[in-house]
DNA sequence: GGATTAAATTTCAAGCTTGAAATTGTTTTC
DNA sequence: GAAAACAATTTCAAGCTTGAAATTTAATCC
């Protein structure tokens, strides 16, 4: 008796794995957005763009953002048009190339972010509490092995 | 001298584990998009709520749908009148709760679900074919085990 | 150097998503 | 059994997101 079962069941094990994935995801996002929203009026793309704006804080093209944030080009251009009219980001002009922009933080928004920075990081910390170190770092490096084959 | 670096850094590797594993999401449910799109002519909250309604063929009410999908009511109410005008859901108003609402699969539905099922496995798959098995089993308790303590 | 190709960004339409308010219906409480 | 509390769904405004088309600028190729 051949045993077809394992090959398929395999299959479906991803699966649920992949389901599980983002089950995980989305309740840790929907608990950061409560969190951004009720705390501090805020959302998570625009944390999203205001991080990725602080670990670089030369600057970053309009490109380069939507890059780093896995998001569309025009996605990117519309919550920075909002931050913008905020005054927490601002765009300038490059001289080398008459089409590319670079996005930075203003100093207001630099302050905001540093005051959320934390915050944030005690959320995610209260999230991923049942985590053992082991655990995380096996999570971690897995993710980046499986990030990186693409 | 005290070590007063360890508490923090296992912060930032919860941190960073949580970025990862975004990434991975981000990356994976972008790979799905694009082939629900490019494929199917679809889209994943579609897909969503066809493989809820697939599981439960009795009908679920539009309440539970949105706890199954992890997304608001509101949300779950405008992704069913699309699939409903398209003849792919049927909504029954409940005898014994009036203010119930029942949404299944019709025929075509369910016709169009099953094609796109085995397909949508198959990508699975390929996203996640760098994970052995072993892997793959310990991932989903450790979601399983974090995603129910909530 | 003029035409084509490519690149960076924005604009746009359509659909997704949220949370709050409104609507309709049921249950509880006095 | 009326009033109040609660529940299921939809509606709504605002913001998010995508992919495609348009715009502007730069690089390449005769």
């Amino acid at each position: 008796m051949k045993d077809q079962s394992l090959p398929d069941a395999l299959s479906k094990r991803r699966l649920k794995m992949w389901i599980r994935l983002l089950g995980v995801t989305r309740v840790a996002e929907s608990h950061l957005r409560e969190f951004l929203r009720v705390d501090h009026a805020t959302t998570l793309p625009r944390f999203d763009v205001m991080a990725a704006l602080y670990r670089r804080q030369g600057g970053v093209t309009m490109s380069e953002l939507s890059r780093m944030l896995l998001v569309s080009n025009g996605n990117a251009t519309t919550v920075v048009d909002r931050l913008e009219m905020d005054g927490l980001v601002r765009r300038t002009g490059s001289d080398a190339d008459r089409r590319t922009v670079f996005v930075a933080l203003t100093d207001a928004g630099l302050a905001q972010f540093e005051g959320l920075a934390t915050e944030h990081e005690r959320e995610v910390n209260q999230i991923f509490a049942a985590l053992t170190e082991a655990e995380l770092d096996m999570l971690t490096d897995i993710f980046k092995r499986i990030g990186a084959a693409r």
